[in-house]
DNA sequence: CGCGGCTTTGATGTTCATCAAGTAAAGTGG
DNA sequence: CCACTTTACTTGATGAACATCAAAGCCGCG
């Protein structure tokens, strides 16, 4: 993990309309001035499920995964956010330690604010207070709403929702690098990694999809979005 | 649905220490003025999947379950709450509409809250909101927590988890009643009924529990925290 | 260059869903 | 309150979906 010792200015950042655009000058500063910034490379640990909660995280950009490791080492991956996301879930105001981990799976940029300054900044503004919540409640409801959608899915459907979810939310677009390994696509669909392995071949065989390595491309958007429905 | 006319003292109210302990007399007025109490029997419908929030709704006896309906009509439960859980989520501030349902599985109380006077005193009283959101995302960190854990074991460790759950949580001691059918079992732990019933019955043969219709008494607690564990 | 993690495919067996068919229990209308 | 209807419960048989084990090629990195 790499500390920026020059702190971007927020203007262009877009958290600024998200979140500080009801702060006024005063209550901006108290956060500014509390705030650092972090990257983190590819693998990269930024919190472990128990480290002590003593800031308040966004993800300025990148890509990271909230995850959960078993009694048997088995790590499950919960959830994969991107820029305008939170990492911190409201575990902030009750927990005193996280209880999921979250490392970078591309490399990732993370602005931190102290919790102290947060908080004396919710309680004098109840409007950023509202945004806050609003954009932390968001996560949670997107981890269970992601988790309804796989456990009534079998493996083609799983892997058709994820390739979609890519896709659709986090590349725009229907050429892209997968950002995890198929392990972690395992552990994210509750499958194992040679299921997975094969079912993304199987869809190559079928022309749904073309692979090369970790390059995937959409080839047959339609047939995707029918297997992810009635998969 | 029935509504009462006398409103019952919140002084022996479970909720009286965790969340209005905090409030001047005023803002306690400015809530328990807004205050209505309803009684839902059995099986009854207390919010829908898309119904508009206005309130804010907390549990103050029996159970309810908390699921989602897929588009096949299908249901699948998230959790189960007692009193002192919240019914409304954090959505409550975020989303104009329930994200999940709510129905009562045992004879239940539920005291209902209007928004707009719960926003006014959280506004003007920062301990009170604190409160208000732990509880909430204790609700939230749940479902999550427990999707967790029933994803990573297979049927017969699910249903000990359940029953678990049941009698360690909910019921505090080894003979209970099922709240719950074993259709809704499967649909809390994502399997069949037939396999949920299969499952039940080679506990009672197994001599892990006996079984009277609904009526279940863990008669070897040990094995089923085994089971839990490796299953 | 070699080691460890990632990827891939095949063979095999277990777990689980599905279908079927019947009993028991619970709710409903006359 | 009883006949009727629906829903819940149960067991067995069968096949599909999936995990596990094994073995080998690939790739990146120190």
């Amino acid at each position: 993990m790499k500390t920026s010792n020059e702190i971007e200015s927020c203007n262009y950042c877009i958290y600024k309309k998200l979140l500080f655009d009801s702060l006024n000058d005063k209550e901006y500063q108290e956060v500014n001035n509390s705030r650092t910034e972090h990257i983190y490379s590819r693998g990269e640990i930024i919190r472990k499920e128990g480290d002590p909660i003593n800031s308040f995280l966004y993800l300025r950009s990148g890509l990271i995964k909230l995850y959960k490791t078993n009694k048997s080492g088995k790590d499950h991956i919960l959830s994969i956010n991107k820029p305008g996301d939170f990492i911190s879930l409201l575990s902030i105001f009750s927990n005193s330690v996280y209880k999921y981990s979250i490392t970078a799976i591309e490399e990732t940029k993370v602005c931190e604010v102290e919790l102290q300054s947060l908080q004396k900044v919710i309680v004098s503004n109840s409007a950023f207070a509202l945004r806050v919540l609003n954009r932390m409640s968001n996560v949670s409801d997107d981890i269970i709403e992601s988790q309804f959608e796989i456990r009534q899915r079998q493996v083609k459907g799983r892997i058709a929702y994820f390739l979609l979810f890519l896709a659709d939310r986090i590349y725009h677009g229907r050429e892209f690098r997968l950002p995890i390994t198929r392990r972690e696509i395992g552990e994210l669909i509750s499958m194992t990694t040679e299921n997975t392995i094969r079912t993304l071949s199987e869809f190559r065989k079928d022309g749904i999809i073309s692979m090369d390595g970790k390059i995937i491309t959409i080839l047959d958007y339609d047939r995707m979005q029918s297997i992810s429905k009635t998969g």
